[in-house]
DNA sequence: GCTTGAGCTGGAGTGCACTCCAGCTCGTAA
DNA sequence: TTACGAGCTGGAGTGCACTCCAGCTCAAGC
């Protein structure tokens, strides 16, 4: 798959996938003959997992520090699942947050 | 009150204040024989509402239109009702989001 | 064989939302 | 009365997360 290929599955600009593989949070892939990116379908996943995590605020910072874990293997599993949790109460927490001013939003909207 | 009571009580720091002064969010306030700020009490619940629609992910662009509005007075209630029915949709389009991611991370975390 | 278009690199530029700084004036405490 | 600290202004600097650019190579179509 082509940069542009990717770029259209994705939703991310090509320049952003450039930009997301150097500083680490996607994997260089293999080049074809003539040095260009050659994708595998599976990076979809792990682009759509970075998204999510992104959409639901985790910084640039966290999610490399994350990337850099599972590259490294079966070995940081438990730092992941920390991060993972330490996230899930971060979510928890916006929740709550936003229940409070949505409710907010519709007293004065009633107005 | 000085600019150094309003920040310790509302925990913007004093140079957000100015910046938010300078930018249209908070009103000129009186000034002292000194040249001084003066706040009233009363800039604290604007400014607390400020920060609940920026802590629910309002950009700076809409809340300063939204404080031009409320300082234009009653004629734009109609506008500014849109607007935080607007931002109530984005909120409930949040929520969705993070359910999701959450429910995301319980099972990721289960694992 | 020449043009066109996609992709490449390193580095500069952008937009947002602050945050900091130099150099000034005042008013109160020692 | 001098020293200090708080506040003032205009403008420069910061950090984040991209986004754009110049100038290059390469492969395919006419």
């Amino acid at each position: 798959m082509k940069i542009s290929d990717l770029s259209a599955k994705c939703g991310l600009s090509i320049d952003t996938l450039r930009f997301y593989e150097k500083i680490g949070l996607i994997d260089p892939p293999p080049r074809d003959a003539a040095g260009r990116r050659d994708y595998q379908e599976d990076v979809l996943g792990w682009i759509r997992f970075l998204d999510q995590l992104n959409a639901t605020g985790m910084k640039q910072a966290d999610r490399i520090r994350y990337a850099d874990l599972r590259r490294q293997g079966a070995e940081t599993y438990a730092e992941r699942r920390e991060m993972l949790e330490a996230h899930r109460d971060e979510i928890i927490a916006r929740q709550a947050e936003l229940a409070a001013v949505r409710q907010l939003m519709d007293d004065k909207v009633a107005l």
